[in-house]
DNA sequence: TAGATTGTTAATCGATTAACAATC
DNA sequence: TAGATTGTTAATCGATTAACAATC
């Protein structure tokens, strides 16, 4: 019954979370032209307890240099290659609103493995035009062409209401994962992986940590 | 050295992001005129286990009735009132790009207790235009300006170099909470609240879960 | 009443943290 | 060599789940 059924026997997802905040690290790093990286270093700049950085980073099956710590570029790639991110993964995007149009502006995807190819939406008010660069096309296409372009993931961001909608669309048209920025919970066969991106989950915490402060 | 060291004696933050799920719910059965709803109706809707609901709601402080559940009306206002969501926070927006933007048009806010009252850029190019009825002014009014109406929260929608600069100005302007949008870690004094909404982190568990089934 | 659902106390599970020997 | 940092094994902590009596 649980979403991650199908997912066993990999790095915990908290630690999954903070390899991209690894690589910005990294990423300094190698700007700087250093070569090698310790996980004190990673924890003075980040907050964390080097044993916690240790842990992550074995996730990725990198092995360090007692004294040294571990190469900066190889570390950099090893955690690339973890995520898959350096392949890139096309995606459709669904719902071509204001959160929609600043996902297809944002140039950071594509270093992250993703490239949106196309754009969908409903509306005959945004059918056609384009934005940053990207046709938007009516959804009545989109199952067509996934099965094209062989297209493997949907990134929907359309109004709560239509979002189920919009993952029953996606799923006919045989994609295997949903990025999903509505607030609703999708209903998707097993073989299909939801990630939610809920704006709304953040904004409760922050509102409670706030409230700690009244 | 904990993020979380003033944050104690409140709900685990995992139950808190869970609420805006439940009012997603909550909000369907208003709609569909339901008086009352369960811990297994929500499960049913959500696939949650209902004990898990159950400890949820419970740190709300709600009392429900045996055989019957909570009362939807009352529920949707206890959990408001536990995020502080009645009383609107007024917010200041830092960086006016496409992300930024996005978050300026997003009208489902002002539900959640939050209004971006003003935006703030750097670009002479961005500088006195209007994003969605919203003036962008320039960063350097914004100490001043915060002071003056009082502004609790700062939003940062910069790109990662300039994250920290923008942190700075916002802590110096007396905020007392930052909503983090860059991919960077900030430093703060301990009294100011930094919620991190990284959309990498989200595409990390995205890439490894999708790169299960290859 | 009978039975569904609550609230509470205890057990389990998984992630974080600690301890420490191995290593360069 | 001495000491910093690694990788591994064990202890702690916190969230999830189970069990069950109380209740309407």
């Amino acid at each position: 019954m649980s979403d991650n059924e199908l997912l066993k026997n990999s790095a915990p997802l908290p630690s999954v979370r903070r390899l991209p905040l690894y690589l910005t690290v990294l990423e300094e790093f190698e700007r700087e032209g250093k070569e090698w990286i310790s996980t004190t270093d990673f924890s003075e700049v980040l907050f964390l307890k080097p044993i916690q950085v240790r842990k992550d980073l074995a996730h990725t099956g990198i092995i360090g240099k007692p004294k040294k710590g571990f190469k900066v570029t190889e570390l950099i790639s090893t955690i690339y290659n973890f995520l898959g991110w350096n392949n890139l993964t096309e995606a459709f995007l669904v719902g071509a609103g204001a959160l929609g149009s600043a996902l297809l502006g944002y140039s950071g995807f594509q270093r992250h493995g993703l490239n949106i190819v196309a754009a969908f939406d409903v509306s005959v008010n945004v059918i056609g035009k384009s934005i940053h660069g990207k046709e938007i096309l009516s959804i009545e296409k989109l199952p067509d062409l996934a099965r094209r372009m062989h297209v493997r993931l949907g990134i929907i961001t359309v109004p709560a209401a239509r979002a189920q909608e919009a993952a029953d669309c996606l799923v006919s048209a045989g994609i295997s994962g949903i990025w999903n920025f509505s607030p609703s919970k999708l209903h998707v066969p097993p073989n299909v992986v939801v990630q939610r991106e809920d704006l709304s989950s953040g904004l409760a915490v922050l509102s409670v940590k706030l409230g700690r402060f009244d």
